[in-house]
RNA sequence: GGCCUAUUGGAGAAGUGGCUUAACUCAGUACCCUCUCAAGGUAUCAUUCACCGGUUCGAAUCCGGUAUAGGUCACCA
């Protein structure tokens, strides 16, 4: 490869990043680091409907906290490719639609949609499966455009594809895929009446003029580009080398639409969860990749290495939750004190007040869960049971809560607790010892009334350190009462 | 319906003609540890690669057909 590798990541900032398109662009960008090449971050906003505040940044910044970089974009433009917004690009797009038309290769169309509708139906009608666009504006004369002008028509502009002409191109995943342009659904639109130019037409100008040279992106984009190496192929430009990666569907099998509200799909979602860059980069990594060695972590320089866009799999990957969450407690599990505190107590600040304690005290209860984490929110839940202890309901647990040896154990415990000057570990577990002593009781009649009436639930961490925690003066208010 | 693509366990998947009695990891299950939960440890988890035929001394791997699933057929991207 001789020519400067070049990719682009070019989201629609009609939502947030989500999981699908965090994968695209890792992919694109492992490839072009792989062969020292740049990505570029393009905006696709010409669905100036849909087009939502904030969708460019939060995925521009999101892509970032991922750790993947873009080497050009909006906000560090290259003169020679700027602007990297469609919607500053429309000149350019009406340049070589225009072109188009002038070579006999585009159209202008003056149908409305009401009258496509119509003649769509009427397609559907006859028996029509594959309905296509009739070619009304193919040959207008000048009299019927004057005519649709005075009505006050603003036309949009179709491409004319050949007939009988068979597009072949070499997918870098899946090998050679072949189409004929009559299967293509007729003349699409290049340039919409509004001025605006399609998706399929401003992908290929820009990606030419901004001398992309592979496109990695989804299997939902298969069919699209064939389309596009067709304007191609008009314009005599060099097609960029596609490859199309596997969509990712949910456990039904079904594509992963951002309307699926049964799994988070958003980065900034998994972010305000406690997952970690390293944890989310792994496992869209892994999701439709395999490395040659089976290793399983990878830093983002390891993966650049090891990217092969011929180990993408063909076949549909199902997004699993949980090796996700295994995924993040692994990587929590390597956290440095000072990152793991950094990190949690975002998570600890809901249930407790965090003000009067010094990080190292902070420090000290986190780890005690850090273990078993899987994701940062999942601190609360058993925190707040210590924080705050749940009434009993369930009439076992009562029972065994208020027997008169479960009494007994309290008085004995607090009495305990009272003759020490100050509360550690070490002298936590002598204290029961020597309950265990005294009163008679050892193990489950022991631990688990004293857990219970401290915290209300039978489960959680170590007994010495909910004590510990929670202090001499609240436990015993806590057993009193 | 047309076109395109895929099909190995609950999941990610390795494997592209003999070295596979299908690797590895996650999840699951059982046991150990333990006051409990979790973590950790140990063990276990596809006689079989969607199905039916064919080629071959030999097939998950090659060929043909069938089935199923998905993607796409917009003046959305």
């Amino acid at each position: 490869m001789n020519e400067k590798i070049r990719v682009r990541y070019a989201p629609s900032p009609t939502g947030y990043l989500h999981i699908g398109g965090a994968r695209s662009a890792l992919f694109n960008y492992l490839f072009a680091k792989k062969y020292h090449g740049d990505l570029v971050f393009r905006v696709e906003d010409t669905d100036i409907e849909r087009n939502i505040d904030g969708g460019e940044e939060s995925q521009y910044n999101d892509l970032k906290w991922l750790g993947i970089i873009p080497d050009e974009s909006p906000y560090e433009p290259n003169e020679k490719y700027a602007p990297y917004r469609q919607m500053e690009r429309l000149d350019i797009y009406r340049k070589y639609a225009e072109q188009l038309v002038a070579q006999g290769d585009a159209y202008y169309c003056y149908c409305t949609s009401e009258e496509l509708e119509e003649r769509k139906e009427s397609q559907l009608q006859a028996g029509i499966k594959a309905t296509k666009y009739d070619r009304k504006c193919l040959n207008l004369t000048k009299e019927q455009i004057e005519r649709y002008k005075k009505e006050g028509r603003k036309p949009c502009i179709r491409i004319r594809l050949k007939e009988n002409h068979t597009i072949t191109f070499n997918d870098l995943v899946r090998g050679k895929v072949t189409f004929t342009c009559d299967d293509l659904g007729g003349d699409f639109v290049i340039m919409k009446s509004n001025g605006i130019p399609t998706y399929n037409f401003a992908v290929v100008v820009d990606d030419h003029l901004m001398d992309i040279t592979h496109v990695f992106r989804g299997e939902e984009h298969l069919s699209n580009t064939p389309k596009q190496i067709a304007i191609y192929e008009m314009l005599n430009w060099k097609a960029p080398q596609f490859g199309h990666m596997t969509i990712i569907v949910n456990e039904n099998g079904k594509k992963l639409s951002k309307r699926d509200h049964n799994i988070l799909q958003f980065m900034s979602q998994y972010r305000e969860l406690g997952y970690l860059k390293e944890a989310i980069f792994n496992f869209i990594l892994l999701l439709g990749w395999t490395p040659e060695n089976n290793q399983e972590f990878f830093t983002m320089k390891e993966a650049i290495e090891a990217f092969d866009p011929k180990r993408l799999s063909t076949s549909p990957s199902t997004f699993d939750p949980k090796a996700l969450i295994f995924m993040n407690s692994h990587y929590i599990k390597q956290l440095s004190d000072q990152d793991y505190l950094e990190f949690i107590k975002p998570h600890m600040v809901k249930v407790m007040d965090l003000s009067h304690l010094t990080d190292e005290q902070i420090l000290q209860i986190a780890n005690l869960y850090k273990e078993e984490l899987g994701y940062g929110e999942q601190i609360v839940e058993p925190l707040n049971n210590i924080m705050n202890p749940k009434e009993i309901t369930n009439e076992e647990e009562l029972k065994m809560v208020s027997s008169e040896l479960a009494k007994k154990v309290y008085a004995t415990f607090i009495n305990e607790l009272n003759s020490l000057s100050e509360i550690t570990k070490d002298n936590l577990k002598q204290v029961f010892k020597n309950v265990q002593n005294l009163v008679g009781v050892k193990g489950k009649d022991l631990y688990m009334p004293i857990r219970l009436k401290l915290t209300g639930v039978s489960h959680g961490i170590e007994l010495i350190n909910i004590v510990n925690i929670l202090g001499k003066d609240e436990v015993i208010s806590r057993l009193s009462k």
